[in-house]
DNA sequence: GTGATCTGAGAAAAGCTTTTACCAATCCCT
DNA sequence: AGGGATTGGTAAAAGCTTTTCTCAGATCAC
């Protein structure tokens, strides 16, 4: 303790805190003195009074880490600089592994909880609705009343298939997920609303191998082909793509392949690389991580979803130019 | 407090931890209120008397999360029981990022911190070792008497060429990442053991196109082909398998690929699957969880390198059968 | 020179739990 | 029935900070 190298107890306390009366020489001599033999004050003590443990949770279902991974660093990248560390639990839709992990970090006063999943429309297997704690739901279905932050895949599909218009496509198809999905519904609503019905939706799974399948079915129906694929995710997307070169059209010259989510290891890793649709997971993670902090301190936030925008990566499985560029 | 609806305060400290002496009635009184009003011991104040604060910290400079996540999952999996939460920090090579990470952990009190990387010949930039918490080393460089855990890749190598060897392919190619890496050199090592020196190692980077590319190299070369290709890791076998496909060399039948890493999303989705090896890091994960609280609790723990086996996950890119199956 | 004000620093309490010490009351034994 | 052992429970300290209170000494005004 500083106080033993120095002076006092309480005195140390106010010193390095800048708070209290004190002449300025021993506050100086205080700091160099807790600089010097690197004094750190003991966050456990400090939590105790404070009643804050700069500590938030974040509880996530998605055991791949596709969607947890970017939002975790947006939430330690905007909460780092308050000096709040995050405890990541993954919860495999178990819901008594779930509460086992809630309340471990409620016995450690966790100023808050963040939800994140791997569905927009899905719920964690827990109830987080009547904690002491605020919980902020990041691309998971939250509760009645709460904040929730998620990607707005009506604008993502739009900005998608605008852009397969804008450089020239018509007849685009859709090849996407499971109909249950939600954002497989918001999506195909969006590409209705700017495509038109000219073409199917294919509805499938949300692999590869449906990707390649769904080409076959729509090249083997009788007439025009599609000049432009909008797919509902990058997986689906590189297996169309893979089948669209193995039947000998070439990509993008005489069709367009868009996809959705930018997963690197598929979007850049496909050839020709895939234009394709970002969530922003990043950005929805620092803006939950510095909502559940605002509700730990206290300042008021609005209950409501938030839809974050969608951005266009433009690589080259489209053709066409990025803009700007 | 359950003191207050209970009885007295220490009495409750007691009865709730099965400890002094009391009643049997009193205690199951105590309990029972608690349990009523749902009363859960601070941590916090526990762990200030304790020095034991059931948290520790998991520092990762793996950004895209390919080994940290399997990694965390056993960590995880591994504590949960013992009432231990994870402190996630991802640290992109920035020594100060992770300095300030350690530091906000080291204030928190972590009971141990786990060094975890993307690669086994590299440190994390931030020197661990003076550290009065216990640290351990999972599948990143450690320091001198450090406890670090890392995947066999000379076994994993020889288990998947001996695989090749006992379906009966005899030109065993090996195409695989950069030699500045030592699991390459590992499993290069190996791989000669097992198959001699008869066909060349195509050293490259890891990615799919170049284990496209190195397939052409192989096969404009004149004389006889491979039947057997030995990639480094999924992305290359990836490649490896597309490209044999498109020059119509057919696999498994004409040529065995194998993988290494069975990075599901590579391997699962390669046509055909591939059978690769996999580097068992959740079970790292799991043993450097349990050794760093070993050290924790005081407990003595041998230091030095462990190295854990791989395992072969035989799927259908190399013909043959599974074993025992 | 004396009462009022100010200043610098220490003492003490609070935050929550666990542990040790302690104190009545009961019990047993002779 | 009285002394020692046992029992059931409470009081208090410790763990580390922060915050509020208090106090001694200095300064100032008149």
């Amino acid at each position: 303790m500083a106080a033993a190298a120095a002076v006092s107890i309480s005195t140390a306390s106010k010193a390095l805190n800048d708070t209290g009366r004190m002449g300025s020489e021993t506050r100086e001599r205080v700091k160099r003195i807790a600089a010097e033999i690197g004094y750190r004050p003991n966050a456990l003590a400090r939590g105790l009074l404070s009643k804050r443990s700069f500590t938030i949770g974040l509880l996530t279902n998605d055991t791949y880490g596709r969607f947890t991974l970017p939002v975790m660093a947006g939430i330690s990248d905007a909460l780092v600089d308050h000096g709040v560390s995050v405890f990541l639990c993954a919860i495999e839709d178990d819901p008594a592994l779930a509460q086992i992990h809630v309340d471990a970090m409620l016995d450690k006063q966790v100023d808050g909880i963040i939800a994140t999943g791997k569905r927009l429309d899905r719920r964690l297997p827990v109830d987080l609705s009547n904690l002491h704690v605020p919980v902020v739901y990041a691309f998971t279905e939250g509760t009645q009343n709460s904040v929730t932050f998620r990607s707005d895949d009506e604008q993502g599909a739009r900005l998608a298939v605008e852009w397969l218009v804008k450089i020239g496509r018509r007849r685009i198809a859709h090849i996407t997920g499971p109909e249950d999905f939600f954002s497989v519904r918001e999506r195909a609503g969006a590409y209705h609303e700017v495509a038109g019905h000219r073409e199917p939706v294919l509805y499938g799974v949300w692999s590869e191998s449906w990707g390649h399948e769904a080409v076959e079915q729509l090249w083997k129906r009788p007439g025009e082909k599609p000049d432009a694929l909008f797919c509902g995710n990058d997986q689906i997307a590189r297996g169309a793509a893979d089948a669209l070169r193995e039947r000998g059209v070439k990509v993008p010259q005489d069709v367009s392949v868009i996809g959705f989510d930018n997963w690197e290891i598929v979007a850049a890793q496909t050839r020709p690389p895939l234009t394709t649709v970002d969530m922003e997971l990043k950005e929805l993670g620092r803006q939950a991580g510095l909502t559940v902090l605002a509700l730990a301190e206290g300042r008021p936030v609005e209950p409501g979803v938030r839809k974050l925008p969608c951005r266009l990566i433009v690589r080259q499985s489209c053709g066409g130019k990025a803009p700007r560029g």
